[in-house]
RNA sequence: GGUCUCAUAGUUCAACGGAUAGAAUAGGAGUUUCCUAAACUCUAGAUCCAAGUUCGAUUCUUGGUGAGACCA
């Protein structure tokens, strides 16, 4: 049990047997004492005031001289200053927390959990490349599935591909008309960019006979239903759809090029699956339920033959779930492949990584599976997370305005190794070596960028501006790891003597405490940033300690010891936080 | 029109209803005979507006303003 657990705990039983009153431990507030007071922990007392009709300063008074008393070791000293109780934790509590797990490499991993988490994510479109919206969606997603697996839990990461439909024709409309029998090989291009060009090429020649026509005196809205490229692409799904064996030889030629293009590109940012659902599998998915709805009476019929689903009593609308002609629509299919996961995996939560521009869309989904009495309803979590931005607006693949995913990492992993070249830290690196340390760097203060803010805020995203390599970033926070580790080849490590701690000490001490706790909140929030944040200032407070106190020139052997025990376990906290945001961590930098 | 998000230093981000609102960056001033200065120390600087609930509100409620998303 950690500290602050402990210390609720205590206060619990304080309050019952003192007061005769039931307080819950986790309804007692415990906050990290501010640096201006003296102590570690100050319990919150103020709520409990008028319940006790006693001053808030003589509760304080009466709790604390009781939690020293019957806790004395645990407790050192308190202070009693308005509401607030500020108690000192003894020294050798956080000696023998170092003592305990100082070189467990496993500190604050959890392995024992009967819980199986489905994580949704990444399910790109096979028509164009990965832009910087999509790294934020893989880095969360990624992230958040490694923050539950390190809790303990099961977790089954997985991708819908979507892989049909009329964008992906529009694609091989173009190429038919433009590409005279190209191919990425024939042009040298990554096959996510050659097939993604033909898409924008689409999006100009369809503008181009969309303007004839209008010259011609035809309407906006007709001309842009009447061109022929239009007419081609539709005929062209309807085509796909009916199995014409040219259409389906061209459409897995083409995704075949974008996925070896994908591949490339999940490669280097480290994205992965277990399990990969193609759209054009799925599609179909959802049709029993419409029958199974209409006959649970959750779904209901129109005149015209369309079904729908009235969400007006839950704040919703009402929302159409088959068309009149039979067809189903995107929510329909979600329900239906909500369902086939469930039975093939039987989680007992499923995560879905998406925009926050389907927020709406996802609540509507929850609802139906809940009203269908899907097993799976419950367990249905949007994992919604805010559009990355330019200053200048939304990001628009039609108007060229995408950052490109491949295009940035480039750039990153490109300025990390210009600034490691000018720091000539790592001379003797071999290529290889360096080439590793780069992308470490690169990489890392990307994903660290996008992953330390609250999911469901939006980022503003300027290309002008490069990403930040100081401060409250991934290579600071590396910088730390490799300079600990560079003082633990150099010294052996013996066993730690009962000394007092300096309050840096101490500091570093208690903060490296909380990680369990941290790791446990973030997969609780299901938010990476919480745990990036916490990295963060775990690496700041040792860099204080660093400069302020001397490792190897301690004052003594025993100071040397304890420092260097804080120093090992502030490196396994940092790799082990830093991991599950998918960021290594060099030996050296 | 309806529903939902968001609004905090110049900028980018924090803050379970709790003490004088924390960081980072940009600005100003410093630190290297000593473990990696991608670091450290000091300094200045902010809660969109107005009511309400509360011992206490950045946080909760209502109404505005501004930005965005979604639903027809």
């Amino acid at each position: 049990m950690n500290v602050i657990e402990q210390i609720k705990m205590s206060v619990a039983v304080a309050f019952a047997d003192l007061y005769n009153v039931e307080i819950v431990a986790k309804d007692i507030l415990i906050n990290n004492t501010k640096p201006e007071f003296e102590g570690d922990y100050t319990v919150v007392l103020f709520s409990f005031v008028k319940q006790l009709q006693k001053k808030p300063e003589i509760l304080g008074n009466e709790l604390g001289n009781y939690l020293i008393t019957k806790h004395h070791n645990l407790f050192e000293k308190f202070n009693v200053i308005k509401g607030f109780l500020n108690i000192t934790i003894s020294d050798k509590v956080w000696l023998h927390f170092l003592q305990q797990e100082s070189s467990n490499k496993h500190f604050g991993i959890n392995t024992s959990s009967s819980h199986k988490v489905m994580v949704e994510y990444s399910s790109p479109n096979t028509n164009k490349p990965l832009h910087l919206g999509h790294l934020r969606n893989n880095f969360l997603g990624w992230s958040i599935a490694e923050i539950l697996k390190a809790n303990g839990h099961d977790v089954i990461k997985s991708c819908i591909v979507n892989d049909r439909g009329i964008h992906i024709c529009k694609s091989m409309i173009a190429w038919k008309m433009f590409a005279n029998n190209a191919t990425p090989e024939s042009t040298q291009t990554k096959g996510d960019h050659f097939v993604g060009n033909y898409y924008v090429q689409f999006n100009n020649e369809y503008k181009k006979q969309v303007d004839a026509l209008i010259a011609k005196g035809i309407t906006k809205e007709q001309a842009e239903k009447d061109v022929p490229i239009m007419k081609a692409t539709q005929q062209m799904l309807l085509d796909w759809e009916a199995g014409n064996p040219d259409v389906i030889a061209l459409w897995k030629t083409m995704n075949s090029w974008v996925y070896a293009g994908f591949d490339e590109t999940y490669k280097k940012i480290g994205s992965n699956f277990d399990k990969i659902y193609y759209e054009s599998n799925t599609y179909l998915l959802g049709k029993n339920l419409v029958e199974k709805g209409l006959e649970k009476n959750v779904f209901y019929k129109k005149d015209d033959g369309s079904v729908w689903i009235d969400l007006t009593e839950d704040g919703l609308d009402e929302k159409i779930v088959q068309r009149k002609d039979g067809t189903s629509v995107y929510i329909t299919q979600d329900i239906g492949l909500a369902e086939q996961r469930y039975n093939e995996y039987k989680a007992n939560e499923s995560i879905y990584v998406i925009g926050d521009e389907q927020n709406y869309h996802m609540k509507v989904l929850k609802l139906i599976c809940q009203k269908l009495q899907l097993p799976s309803a419950d367990g249905i979590y949007h994992l919604s997370y805010g559009m990355v931005e330019l200053p200048t607006g939304k990001m628009k693949s039609r108007e060229g305005t995408v950052v490109d995913a491949d295009d940035l990492v480039a750039e990153m992993i490109q300025i990390s190794k210009q600034k490691t070249e000018e720091l000539g830290k790592v001379n003797d690196f071999t290529n290889a070596e360096l080439e590793e340390l780069y992308q470490m760097i690169g990489l890392g203060a990307l994903k660290f960028f996008l992953l330390r803010v609250d999911p469901k805020k939006k980022i503003i995203f300027n290309p002008e501006e490069s990403i930040d390599f100081h401060g409250f970033t991934a290579p600071f926070i590396q910088y730390t790891h490799a300079r600990i580790k560079s003082i633990i080849r150099k010294n052996d490590i013996a066993a730690l003597a009962e000394i007092s701690l300096l309050t840096l000490e101490k500091e570093v001490i208690k903060q490296l405490e909380q990680f369990p706790a941290a790791l446990v909140e973030a997969a609780q929030e299901h938010d990476p940033s919480k745990m990036a944040i916490y990295i963060f200032n775990t690496a700041q407070l040792f860099n204080s300690f660093y400069a302020q106190h001397s490792i190897t020139q301690a004052e003594n052997e025993q100071k040397k010891q304890l420092r260097l025990h804080i120093a090992q376990l502030t490196a396994q906290v940092i790799k082990t936080g830093m991991s599950v945001l998918g960021i290594g961590v060099p030996e050296r930098m």
